[in-house]
DNA sequence: AAATGTGAAGTTGTTCACAGCT
DNA sequence: AGCTGTGAACAACTTCACATTT
C-alpha cells in the first residue's frame, strides 16, 4: 500500500502556473531557469517554489538552476497533461457557447469531445468543430468515449438534477459554472467556478 | 485611525456564499436560522460559520439562531451589496459577449454599463442591452461614469497592454480572464479567473 | 433546552535562513 | 560562488468543545 504524503492543494495549483511559466521559456529558447527567475515570474515567492518542487523530487542543480524541459515534462506528468483528456460540456447557452469556442483548454490537456444541451437546435458555435447533441444521446456517449470529466454550464435551476444525470452516467469530476452547490456522492468531486463571487470578492477587497 | 483586524480573506468568500443561501431562505419565507442549517446549505461547518459571522458583531440571539433578514442585511452592507456598483468590460469575443450577457452579476449588485472592443463592430449581444463601443471612448466613459472597476476578457497577447490602459485611466480593480499573470502597480488589484486552470486542478484530485 | 460565541487545540500553508551540493 | 533543498519559525485558517446566554 503507497502512502505518499498527498500534495498540498495549493501546491497543485502553483504548478498550473509554473507549467504556463516554463512553456513561455521553453518557446523562447531558454534552457536553465532559476528558482528566481521563474518564482518571479509565476508571482511567488522563490522559497515557496522550491518547497513546491522538492514534490516531483529533486530536480534542479545546486548553483546551476532547473532545466526548463525536464521541469516541464515532470509536471506535465504530475499534472497529467502529457495526454489529453476528453471531457463532455452540457449546456450550450451564452456561457456554454463561449466555452466550447474556447482554446485555453487544449493548451493544459482537456478536449471538449461532446457538447449537448436540452435544445439541440442551438446553433453549432463558431469557431467549433464540436456539435451540440440532445441529452438523450449522453449517456452512450459517455460510455462509448470513457468520459468521466464535465463541464456543467446549464442554468441555476436544472443544474442539480443533470449534475445527478451525470453522476449516474459514470461522470466523477463536474466542473461546475452554475451558481448552485452542487450535493454529489464521495466519489465525485464538483469543483465551482463562480464569476459573481469572484467579482464581489475583488470588489471588497479593492475598498481595503 | 480606525485600525480594526481585518477580516479574512477567506471569511470574506464565505459570506458571498452565505448571502446566497439566506436569499434563498428569505424567498421561501423562512424568519430564522440556526448555524448548522445555514452550515449545511452553504456547505461549511457550523462552527466556522458562526465565527466567520463574528465578523459582523454580534448578530444571533443564543438558543434561538440568526433572523434572516437581518443577518442579509448586514452582509449586504459589509459586501457593499447594498448598491450597484457599475463596471465595464473590455473584450467582447465569445466570453466577453457572454458574459455580458450573464444575469448573475445583478444579483450580487453589479452592472455592466458598458462594453469595448477594438473591433467596435462586433455585433451587440443578444439577450443585452449594452452597445459595444470602440476602444477610443474608453477614458471618458470611465471618468464620466466614475468607473473603478473592470473586467478584461482579451486574448493574451493584448492583456497586459490594455491593463496598462485600464490602469491609466482610473481603474482599481480588474477581473482578468486571460491566461496572463498581470502586472499592476500596488494601488490596483488583479484578481485572475482561470477556467483552464481550474479544469487541470479537479483533474488531478479526482485521480487522488 | 437550545444554540450562540469563543478560547484553545489542531491543521495547513508560507517564509526564513542557512547547511549542503555542484 | 551560486543556487538548491529543507528544518524550524511563523502565520493563517479550521475545528473542537464548552461556558454562556436567552
Amino acid at each position: 500500500m503507497s502512502r505518499k504524503p498527498p500534495i498540498p492543494r495549493k501546491s497543485i495549483y502553483r504548478f498550473s502556473l509554473y507549467l504556463r511559466c516554463l512553456q513561455g521559456l521553453h518557446r523562447d529558447n531558454v534552457a536553465t531557469v532559476s528558482s528566481e527567475t521563474l518564482a518571479k515570474a509565476a508571482k511567488v515567492n522563490p522559497a515557496q517554489l522550491r518547497k513546491d518542487l522538492t514534490y516531483l523530487g529533486h530536480s534542479g542543480r545546486r548553483g546551476f538552476g532547473y532545466k526548463v524541459i525536464e521541469l516541464k515534462d515532470r509536471i506535465d506528468s504530475l499534472m497529467g497533461t502529457n495526454q489529453l483528456t476528453p471531457i463532455v460540456l452540457v449546456g450550450v447557452g451564452n456561457l456554454g457557447a463561449a466555452l466550447v469556442s474556447y482554446q485555453g483548454f487544449e493548451e493544459v490537456g482537456f478536449g471538449i469531445v461532446g457538447a449537448f444541451d436540452s435544445q439541440s437546435e442551438r446553433a453549432r458555435p463558431k469557431d467549433s468543430p464540436v456539435p451540440v447533441h440532445p441529452m438523450e444521446d449522453l449517456p452512450a456517449f459517455i460510455s462509448g468515449h470513457h468520459i468521466t470529466l464535465a463541464i456543467l454550464a446549464v442554468p441555476a435551476n436544472s443544474a442539480q438534477s443533470v449534475a445527478n444525470q451525470l453522476v449516474s452516467y459514470g461522470i466523477r469530476g463536474i466542473l461546475n459554472f452554475s451558481p448552485v452547490l452542487l450535493e454529489v456522492p464521495d466519489e465525485v468531486l464538483a469543483h465551482n467556478v463562480n464569476v459573481a463571487i469572484e467579482l464581489q470578492n475583488l470588489a471588497y477587497f479593492m475598498r481595503e
